[in-house]
DNA sequence: CGGATGTTTGATGCGCGTCAAGGTAAGTGG
DNA sequence: CCACTTACCTTGACGCGCATCAAACATCCG
């Protein structure tokens, strides 16, 4: 994986938003990606500080975190292929969470220099732009979930999410995808303790809706969806022909 | 409350977030704002519509409410004057959350094609940027919040947040600003049922870190923060001088 | 083989939702 | 002016959802 390969990866996320120019494309050919590998568990930004590039996922997984005051962390954003993750500090006085690699994940650098001359293209300004707006969508309908679900439809509704925005990178195939991640964690991330994680998790199971077999998560899509009210339209990914909740894809 | 009026709010809220060159205070001052006032609990936005103007709040109290599939609505965010509600029309493929009014309010509406002409101005298109990123933030704290905190400390945050927020904008005297939201509605913007509202706010009453006389709060905002663990840095509102947990104004 | 890491199950208790009723204050019409 | 309504606040009783503590299984790995 080298540089180019970062600009290729960038290039086709940008396009799942939006039409690019030719000298768009050029442009960011033109710029040079730092890529870094990062261990599991490792932090890739810290809060408090002001990075002066921002990184997009290459490979692996990464997670937005929030350390509370009494030590306690909340997941507040979870990162895949192609997941612009801090932009925000390019915009921001500092960064008010960590990025951490829950997985082995490559990252990619850019600095906020040659993010000043991309964004001078209006087309490239709006996608980047739009990057955080999706974000932050994301976010709401977590919070709204947090707020309003009990645990295994927020689940439910977190793997449905998980299953579009994998399927979009082209992470998916026969309904599954990779979770490498460990019940106890991932009960951190939507705000459950281990324990209820596993006993959400084997509701589910029980009626079939979901297999979990190693680190391959294989769910029936259209019952998980149907279960939980999963809607798919706030992922702002129409242009991939995500038509509703069937979650059939035109290919 | 008129057209240019409008555009001086927007001038001052943008000045908290960075300098604008003569020039971009001229061009905002050539925009032209429609207003509009809207009567308690009428909807300003809808979700799944794609309107082709965005607005922010000249006075009064909005928030945006996602409606969840079995039709409870989730609060996942609270305007006040100066905030930009839904840049978001101007970079989505349609809205992902309604925009009520929470009392009389009234909003400027601005076209995005006036949005397309503004922010060709490198410092206008970066603050407008970064509204959308500190709202983000402030969604961020709130899912923490959602996920970590018990019910009492979880309002003495969203207080500390409200009060913060409102004093950046000259709306706070002697501790006290204006609230005019029932118990009952409150518990629906931070996730709770009226009932257990109600008694998390006389355990803060009960302990003197909180008085709701009418419309106004008072609180004693060192101790609160205190009590929750508020730390302001999040709200990127450091150029206001907002020194730290104390809350002192350097003015 | 032992130790580390993760999953599963049981028991117990607290936080908060829910239901229900009573209290207060403001507004409305006769 | 008083009956009536409407909106909101307050308090009590009860139960469910989930956290927490604890311990019994897996796996994997050195």
């Amino acid at each position: 994986m080298q540089s180019q390969d970062a600009a290729e990866l960038l290039i086709s996320a940008l396009s799942l938003h939006g039409s690019l120019s030719g000298g768009d494309e050029t442009a960011l050919r033109d710029t040079s990606f730092r890529l870094h590998r990062y261990a599991r568990g490792s932090a890739i930004a810290r809060a408090h500080t002001s990075p002066h590039e921002s990184c997009f996922v290459i490979s692996g997984l990464a997670s937005r975190e929030i350390i509370m005051p009494r030590g306690a962390r909340a997941f507040v954003g979870m990162y895949i292929r192609g997941d612009f993750v801090d932009l925000h500090a390019f915009l921001l006085d500092s960064l008010d969470h960590d990025v951490v690699a829950l997985t082995e994940v490559v990252m990619a650098f850019v600095s906020h220099t040659d993010i000043g001359r991309l964004i001078a293209s209006q087309t490239i300004n709006r996608l980047l732009w739009r990057f955080i707006a999706v974000d932050a969508a994301i976010q709401r309908y977590w919070l709204a979930s947090m707020a309003r679900r009990k645990a295994s439809d927020r689940l439910a509704h977190f793997l449905c999410e998980q299953y579009i925005r994998m399927r979009a990178q082209g992470l998916v195939s026969a309904d599954g995808f990779d979770l490498p991640l460990s019940q106890a964690l991932l009960g951190d991330v939507i705000g459950l303790s281990a324990v209820h994680m596993n006993r959400s998790i084997q509701t589910l199971r029980r009626t079939g809706l979901l297999k979990w077999e190693g680190n391959t998560v294989t769910i029936s899509f259209p019952r998980l969806a149907e279960l939980c009210g999963f809607e798919p339209s706030y992922l702002n990914l129409q242009r991939l022909a995500t038509s509703g909740v069937d979650g059939t894809c035109r290919d």
